[in-house]
DNA sequence: TATATGCCCTGATTTTCGTCAACGCGGGAT
DNA sequence: ATCCCGCGTTGACGAAAATCAGGGCATATA
């Protein structure tokens, strides 16, 4: 779970369709329950859908960017966005990827400390900073929460220092793998396969590689039989065991 | 600013001596305003030194283990530790040094992640977790404090994945060193030396790197006359802007 | 239909950094 | 004092990944 700007949830259509509607929208967010958003009573949802604005963004668009004045919450919606950071020649690290109900953290802060990207045409929702602040004083629980993601989001950063500064390539891009596993797997149970919607230069970026290596990676994991890529992005884990000991890093 | 485990605050040498002591230490704790408890009023610590006890460490000694069980919130002391995880094999990403003040926030898992060992003799507080999460719910402030650090946590833990995954060995140790001297200076303003209380080879796995790299990027730095150094670990840097510049990843 | 563009893959070569090895130094223990 | 042992440094060598280069394929554009 990638904690970084925003808190990814998904809105229903009718929500979008009367984008800034006070009443029923949030309530009925099918993403809810993953954001921030499930500590609040149902009867207070009217709260936070008072303060809300909901936009949507096509993949490649740009939803904020490093060094911008903090003005907003973002709550993000469905699918994916990239968060990046670069360096002055226009190195890249690609601190997370965020879906529904991911939290993005660094509302805390006066300017954005990143730039977050659309992978995918995006649907997000629009906190006012001072607005959502007053929700939070009001509402305990919510706060609780908050700390509770920004906990989580420190464990999940602490494991990816490790990734970057100990893992092989090799390790790293099963490392990647099983993460995106495990997160289809908390939405399906049994399934066996990730979807990605990201390019090899994201991953790239992601993993503190280049694309050619990230390329030669998957290819070397196909030959050894323990991933299949298939059309669109998809890629099938056929030997979850192997890939999960070469991304924890087992001594070989 | 490191998050990992626990806050770091200097115990006077009185409330150390009379460990437990429940009355006067924490209201005098030479570190209060640079830990979680500046946000007491000065008429509460009582409530915070009640549930205290306070303990030392030796060098080398370790505080805590990854994967114990998170009984204790740490709030650490005097001088520095090193916060780490390890891979099977035995490779080692340390993921943070800890100073006074610093927040050690890890105590939000059940489980500790990573290991937390002395770099030197340190003085430390130890709180029972469930009643320190009692003093929070509380105090208000208190909470807001920590969330307020996991923010800025998460911020320096992004800009560490952009240091591990895209920058090079020499900007790198430039980044380390740049980061030594800013927190230097933040106690003694015009500060230009930093003292060096880790082990090369810890150096090297806070930064990916080994201790030979390490070692040669030092005398890198040195050649170019760019630092100078100096016994007992101390570092003179004498050409800040350079070091800077190169810390920053400029294009050259 | 032809052309262009972006993405992915693959090969050849280079470079950075890791590995292996050796040495000096200083502090602690015997 | 003498012996260790850990730490830091340096050199020679090797390997992993970056860089450079090209080619295929699909989708978008003219």
């Amino acid at each position: 779970m990638a904690m970084a700007y925003a808190a990814l949830s998904t809105i229903n259509e009718q929500a979008d369709r009367r984008a800034n509607a006070a009443a029923t929208g949030c309530a009925n967010c099918a993403a809810r329950d993953l954001s921030v958003c499930g500590a609040m009573p149902s009867g207070d949802m009217s709260r936070v859908a008072s303060i809300v604005s909901h936009r949507r963004a096509d993949a490649g668009e740009t939803l904020l960017s490093e060094g911008d004045k903090a003005m907003h919450f973002l709550n993000i919606v469905d699918v994916t966005v990239k968060v990046y950071k670069l360096l002055p020649d226009g190195r890249r690290q690609i601190t997370g990827f965020l879906y529904p109900g991911d939290l993005l953290g660094l509302a805390f802060n006066d300017t954005y400390t990143s730039t977050v990207e659309a992978l995918t045409p995006v649907k997000y929702c629009l906190f006012p900073r001072r607005q959502f602040e007053r929700v939070v004083d009001e509402f305990r629980p919510m706060e609780k929460q908050l700390l509770a993601r920004a906990s989580n989001e420190l464990v999940a950063a602490q494991e990816q220092m490790v990734m970057l500064g100990r893992k092989t390539a090799q390790e790293k891009i099963a490392s990647f793998l099983m993460a995106l596993l495990q997160r289809a797997r908390r939405v399906n149970k049994a399934s066996d396969s990730v979807v990605l919607t990201m390019t090899r230069s994201d991953i790239a970026d992601y993993l503190g590689l280049t694309t050619e290596t990230v390329s030669r990676g998957f290819t070397r994991l196909k030959t050894e039989g323990w991933i299949e890529l298939c059309a669109g992005g998809k890629v099938r884990i056929r030997d979850t065991e192997a890939l999960a000991e070469l991304a924890a890093g087992a001594d070989c």
